[in-house]
RNA sequence: GCGCCUGUAGCUCAGUUGGAUAGAGCACCGGAUUUCUAAUCCGGUGGUCGCAGGUUCAAGUCCUGCCAGGCGUACCA
């Protein structure tokens, strides 16, 4: 809807300046693209203009003077019917600004009555795929709050490309081998020793947490295990890996249970155990070989990765022939890129972000367009009670989880809290905040803001009797107070708001947005009455609190949080 | 040392492709309910946009240098 008035706009200034040069008013200038703003202060309109400013040197005038010109060649063209119906120039810095006309608004309002829940849709991502892959966290502990907050902006960001028109997955990583799959085992292992009795010293590097305790605790000597063998008949390195596996899949189950609670949802689980099991890696690293982006050194095998951006060559193959977390990256990075993406988009925590050149590198180096792989990094999150900061030592295994967080403030709060701010920013996290059922907490002033509404709705059939008016089919143009536009023009703006936040990778918009829409709506709620007298104007503005709960209750959905009928 | 991120009101942070007088919430002060939910609203106090240059008609926004904080700089992931 905005966009066909930016079009009309857009022509009216390019005839203007024909004319202009037509009529000798104006020197005959070429003119750059035409860009429309938003003006902050509404006393300058709905759309503004810089184009006088833009030209000023080709015009050979101030801008004041050319946006006076300009103004009185569009000016009589402008009536009640047209889609603009008021046109300004500023005289101090040259700004021709816009007003719309409300029929115009009206309209658009319709649209939204007519297929809510589909206003924020959009085609920027039309015929194009994505691959979101997010916290893919070793299945060697609870997640922590550091995947909370990459999981609430990944699964967010996907909400809103799909909005966007993108087709969109999402995937976990599961990086199922290596080395921290040993120590998993080794101490779950070792905790078991202990709790059979043994004085054993418990290594730093070890997984220290309380949850190990329980694993170990859950291998009784007799449990059978493989081919009708028990856990005490085995050899010790079978039994530290079998402690390893059985420890993953109860933790990759708890992954799962919290992740659901969460509210994500997967498309896929790829396993790196698979991965090397089906070949995938020794094949990349023969067609890296091929390429001639590897060499042998100090018995090791390196990448290349100086040669594509990286500050130094990197191991794939350590000396002891034991692979690197890279070269299984690389393969399944690889796997993502041959099954046709338009982009895969992968979410790091900032103490990643050095592996980002090798990774990219690698794709360059195998002939891929290492444009189609974005890596984004998500900042840390520390977390408060009230001014108390909270302790997240990892290395002392008491990190506050997620799943604490969760059951503390609920996924609600927990969603729109981690999204609320720019992904570059680090996060501080107020539990108590999150907690608290006051007006200091935002995600409650968004949900009540729908409550609110449907509490109107209830009121008004309770009030008259009848059913709530087709609302598509209602006489909109009772709507004219200046906050009654102001709601509109704010609900215009939604799907470009969507498609810019999808687009740019930038979700915290979305709360921002909501925020300021809910305030606008709570602020007309005080000033005028819905249910009134005049049943036209009643229903005009029953409309109009329909459009704004629509809205919302996208938005909401987008974040994966509930809209509530009633708070 | 080098690389990435950050620096805006007392606190937590927004600030669109560079645009008009830098915004919000919290905190603090003062108001609003016989009528649709006060988890709301209205008003007020509060700023060298880290510092210094540069580009531009116009810089919180772009460029350069510096300062401060976080993270990284492994044959760990």
């Amino acid at each position: 809807m905005y966009l066909k008035i930016e079009e009309t706009i857009v022509k009216l200034i390019t005839e203007a300046f024909q004319k202009a040069s037509d009529r000798d008013l104006l020197p005959p200038v070429s003119l750059p693209p035409i860009e429309l703003q938003i003006p902050r202060d509404n006393a300058h309109g709905d759309l503004a203009s810089n184009i006088a400013m833009k030209v000023a040197s080709q015009a050979r005038r101030p801008p004041a003077e050319t946006a006076k010109v300009i103004l009185s060649l569009i000016e009589p063209e402008l009536n009640q019917d047209t889609e603009i119906v008021r046109i300004e120039a500023d005289p101090r810095k040259g700004f021709i600004n816009f007003t719309i006309n409300p029929s115009t608004l009206h309209e658009a309002l319709r649209v939204i009555l007519l297929s809510p829940g589909q206003w924020g849709e959009s085609k920027a991502g039309e015929g194009k795929t994505a691959l979101l892959e997010f916290i893919s966290a070793n299945p060697t502990g609870p997640l922590t709050v550091a995947h909370g907050r990459q999981a609430a902006v990944g699964d967010v960001l996907a909400n809103l490309m799909k909005k966007a028109g993108f087709q969109v997955d999402r995937e976990y990583y599961l990086n199922d081998r290596g080395r921290q799959m040993k120590i998993l085992g080794s101490s779950v292992y070792l905790r078991r020793r202990q709790l059979h009795g043994e004085e054993l010293d418990f290594p730093g590097e070890y997984y220290q947490g309380e949850y190990i305790i329980n694993l170990a605790r859950g291998i009784p000597d007799d449990l059978p295990v493989a081919e009708g063998k028990k856990f005490s008949e085995l050899s010790e390195a079978e039994a530290i890996e079998y402690c390893g596996s059985y420890a993953s899949t109860i933790l990759l189950g708890m992954i799962k249970e919290e992740l659901r609670d969460f509210g994500v949802k997967m498309d896929g689980w790829v396993s790196e155990t698979e991965l090397v099991a089906a070949g995938d890696v020794e094949k990349v690293l023969g067609e890296l070989a091929e390429r001639g982006s590897t060499y042998e050194k100090d018995d090791a095998l390196w990448f290349r990765a100086s040669s594509y951006g990286d500050e130094k060559d990197r191991v794939l193959r350590k000396s002891g022939g034991d692979l690197t977390y890279l070269s299984s990256d690389v393969a399944y990075h690889q796997e993502k890129y041959g099954r046709g993406y338009s982009a895969i988009l992968d979410f790091w925590g900032p103490d990643h972000h050095g592996y980002i050149a090798r990774l990219k590198g690698s794709m360059e180096a195998l002939g891929l367009d290492p444009g189609i792989l974005e890596i984004v990094i998500v900042q840390l999150t520390t977390l408060y009670e009230g001014k108390k900061k909270l302790s997240m030592s990892t290395r002392q295994g008491e990190f506050i989880s997620l799943r604490q967080v969760l059951d503390e403030v609920g996924k609600d709060a927990a969603r729109y809290f981690f999204v609320r701010r720019r992904k570059e920013s680090h996060l501080d996290f107020d539990l108590e905040l999150a907690r608290s059922q006051t007006n200091e907490n935002p995600v409650y002033y968004v949900q009540y803001a729908h409550a609110r509404i449907n509490s109107i709705f209830k009121k008004y059939t309770e009030k008259t009797g009848l059913d709530l008016p087709e609302f598509g089919q209602v006489d909109l143009a009772h709507l004219r107070e200046p906050s009654e536009l102001e709601v509109i023009k704010k609900l215009i703006l939604f799907p470009g708001l969507i498609e810019s936040a999808a687009l740019t990778r930038q979700p915290h918009l979305l709360p921002a947005y909501l925020e300021d829409l809910a305030a606008i709506f709570h602020s007309y709620y005080n000033q005028h009455r819905v249910i009134g007298e005049d049943p036209e104007m009643t229903a005009a503005r029953l409309a109009l609190a329909r459009g704004v709960q629509a809205v919302i209750a996208e938005g909401l959905d987008i974040l994966g949080i509930s809209a509530p009928d009633s708070m």
